[in-house]
DNA sequence: GCCATTATTTAGTCAAGCCTAAATTTAGAT
DNA sequence: ATCTAAATTTAGGCTTGACTAAATAATGGC
């Protein structure tokens, strides 16, 4: 009686509230870059749109413990631990998953997708994410052309570079570009600067100028705002 | 500036939360039955797995102030008001779209779909409504023969008994079944038992006997327990 | 019509996650 | 080497939605 009334308990309580785990450790792991940085508090805080206190009430509360998903030293930021990057890898496979649902079995917009996606990747169940992949044909990229993670937490690498800093002349070939601006994704569609697009870079302008780019097969040259040559990522050719 | 951070405040915060409130309207539509009695708050804490304190806590907060969700008078349970009873029928609506989604283009079973539904129904914007929607082309019926309520907060009336209360001798059809448990949802499909199903009632067994019926293409009779009896609901033909 | 039982509400806590204001630490410039 | 500005943490509160224990209201039996 005492037993089935305590267990009804503690396992009705852990409803919700693992979204903000999982916010802080994509934030953490987007923050920390390929080499795997400390990401700074307010970093973190930035991105998620929280204050830096909460930020460090958060990390303590993650760092503490056996089974910690970040190591945390006061006044020097947070990495994940292997646990905690394997989680935030789990979340970013099923936000890139539902990205790519979205647009290829509902008909969304490449720009319609990442609200949506960022709502729903934490309440995917291991069996939706298995037949979401599924039905996709085990998918490797999503639709901002985004490794899509493994089920086992494997992410693999990518020789990219951010187009703004692609050495004039180069060609190069679009990878992936930022998913979290609508506006900017749609004018990206419009201007043609999708994913797997041949690109060859012309230079870039003095003083924070824009970067020209020649697209492969077009005459016109495009002036790309140093926001939009740091949303993309390239690869050389 | 003032402003500003007191939107990003009032924005920021209802992340997640309104979550309980779907549920407790959920609970108290379903429970009111077609003529709408109030719910007690018993019946509310017994079904949403709550203690009966959090409920009149919960039912105080959702009566007060104008656009209540719900009319309450202390002792005397709780009616949804038009308000709540919309919002009530448009979590029902989105619970039973996604069921049905699962099972025609994820490959689910009637049994699997509850749970994840019961999850999704909350986080389902309305885009993502009327895709799904539209992508099942506007089904009227979920999985398990519940009629799917209209965007508009619509629900049709259908002239239905509990079989348990089916006189014996009647000829029925089954309308729909229970979804809350998976293990008797794969018993019904087991034997048959599944929306559309035409039946002949032979009798009741006394002392909370069985509801022995016979399929309408089959020689056998099946005899009912009535915790199944009263699951299947069915019109008289 | 009264009483015991049951249903329900009040009172007082708690945990999560967020906040602001006030320390404190770090780091860059002199 | 110091000092100031920026980054970060501590301290103290708030809200939501849950809980238990204790009080009160409703109800069915006599």
């Amino acid at each position: 009686m005492i037993l089935a009334s305590f267990f009804e308990h503690n396992l009705a309580v852990p409803k919700s509230g693992s979204e903000s785990i999982d916010d802080y450790l994509k934030a953490i792991f987007e923050l920390s870059g390929p080499a795997g940085e400390a990401a700074t508090s307010n970093a973190i805080a930035q991105r998620l749109g929280v204050s830096a206190p909460s930020v460090t009430g958060m990390l303590q509360k993650l760092s503490t413990g056996r089974g910690a998903f970040v190591t945390y030293q006061k006044h020097h930021g947070a990495r994940l631990t292997d646990e905690g990057r394997k989680r935030a890898l789990r979340i970013i496979r099923r936000h890139r998953l539902v990205e790519l649902f979205l647009c290829q079995v509902l008909g969304y917009s490449w720009d319609e997708v990442h609200e949506e996606a960022e709502r729903l990747e934490h309440f995917i169940s291991e069996k939706l994410e298995d037949r979401i992949a599924q039905k996709l044909g085990n998918p490797a990229f999503d639709p901002h052309g985004d490794i899509i993670p493994g089920k086992d937490g494997t992410l693999p690498k990518r020789e990219t570079m951010v187009l703004a800093d692609v050495p004039p002349g180069s060609s190069v070939i679009v990878c992936s570009v930022s998913d979290r601006d609508p506006e900017m994704l749609r004018y990206l569609e419009h201007v043609g600067l999708t994913p797997n697009r041949p690109l060859v870079v012309i230079d870039h302008g003095p003083f924070e100028g824009p970067t020209t780019v020649r697209l492969h097969d077009e005459i016109d040259v495009r002036a790309l705002s140093p926001r939009l040559a740091a949303a993309i990522l390239v690869r050389m050719t």
